[in-house]
DNA sequence: CCCGCCTGTTTACAATTCGTTTATATCACA
DNA sequence: TGTGATATAAACGAATTGTAAACAGGCGGG
């Protein structure tokens, strides 16, 4: 959940703002002065400011510029000031974009939506699962035993893969094959206790007495 | 030194744009159409890519959805088209900046030069990641091993980069070729193959038994 | 202007890994 | 205890990667 500070003394424009970001999952803070504005900067974490520049007790970019000293969290300006020097001024500042008032909420939602994408990323979030003192990330294809590396081959890695994504449910021998093989795969049932062999070898602390690579008897395999 | 693919099919606009960003030490090059931007993203690589809507042969739309299926190149739409709409298709396609026409040179630059800083780094700050007893800095572009510095081409060295700022993940082949060669790079992954030896072999105490710059089989490489 | 060096790409071949199958042993449930 | 299901071990072939060397283009120095 990503955190946005708005800095505007306009509180009704403020309001639907917030109300409009809240929708679309961020959570949101007010500040109406620079005053307030670095007292919630110096109690919480923000993922991005949206700065108004005309405050009653300095400017915009007297706050982007303090905030630059200590911090490269995403900066927008908006504002009524459209002026091209203004843009120059908020830019040199440090913000990352300018966006003059009146802009409708859509643009202001887009714009939002671009900068914490490239801030922080297209999405990839990192998926990591572990059971006892194995660690597995998803997304980074490694995985851990006790803290060292654990080198699996690409099907081991898949097929692990997939019972980390169903953790605790007992999974067809079928399911696995055509998720880790394909739909339409013809390996033989054997392949697949052969792998999950390996699994054991590489990951349980007695392979012949598994304490997380379950087999269900007649039906596939657990991960606990 | 930062490149730049300006696409636009109004040459004199272009040069123009060209003319300004080359006085602030940008690298410039120019397509005039769809066609001509997907060649020049083929064998080169760019930092950045300027887009108009209109062309010729296609969209500037249709050129940022398809970049974005391969790369995270900072992209920013520059158009006559002014509509709330396009500003949200442009912005859905994955771009990062949008910037009506008639704009300001100088707007221009100052949005360059933010995306520019926001993607690549805040400057001065000295990036630097080691493994083993090689260090590797990103901002200064040098790499030294135990101490001792290391001289590596070009390729090798973004390469090595790229691998450093996703250290402990594998990264596909294809995305590697993807980020070091371009989006739309056309060489073989038997170049990657070569390229990585090399790396190893000036970097690795044993390059036939890496430690560091490990190959995920049938996926590409990892940096431990 | 030519030459040699450096870089980058491709090619050909060697070495290795991985996945599958097969064969046999062991296990779990009725 | 018997029988089908699962575990174990090993072997093979195919596909992937490592390696070395040749080739081409660009750049600078003589």
């Amino acid at each position: 959940m990503k955190r946005i500070l708005i800095v505007d003394d306009d509180r009704a424009l403020s309001d639907i703002m917030r109300d409009m970001l809240e929708n679309y999952e961020y959570e949101v803070e007010q500040a109406g002065s620079v005053d307030e504005a670095f007292t919630l900067l110096t109690d919480k974490k923000f993922e991005m400011v949206l700065l108004d520049i005309n405050l009653p007790d300095g400017t915009g970019f007297d706050v982007c510029t303090e905030l630059r000293r200590v911090s490269a969290v995403p900066v927008i300006f908006a504002s009524a000031r459209s002026s091209l020097d203004d843009k120059v001024t908020g830019f040199e500042a440090g913000a990352d974009d300018y966006l003059p008032k009146p802009y409708s909420l859509k643009e202001l939602l887009v714009r939002v939506n671009a900068l914490m994408r490239r801030t922080y990323g297209m999405g990839e979030k990192e998926e990591q699962v572990c059971f006892g003192d194995v660690c597995v990330n998803l997304s980074a294809r490694n995985v851990t035993k006790g803290g060292q590396p654990v080198n699996l081959s690409l099907k081991e890695f898949d097929l692990l893969a997939y019972l980390c994504r169903n953790k605790g449910v007992a999974v067809e021998k079928d399911k696995l094959i055509s998720e880790v093989w394909g739909a339409f795969s013809e390996v033989e049932a054997s392949t697949l206790t052969v792998h999950i062999r390996w699994l054991r070898e590489k990951l349980e602390d007695t392979p012949s007495k598994p304490e997380h690579i379950k087999t269900v008897f007649k039906v596939g395999y657990k991960l606990e």
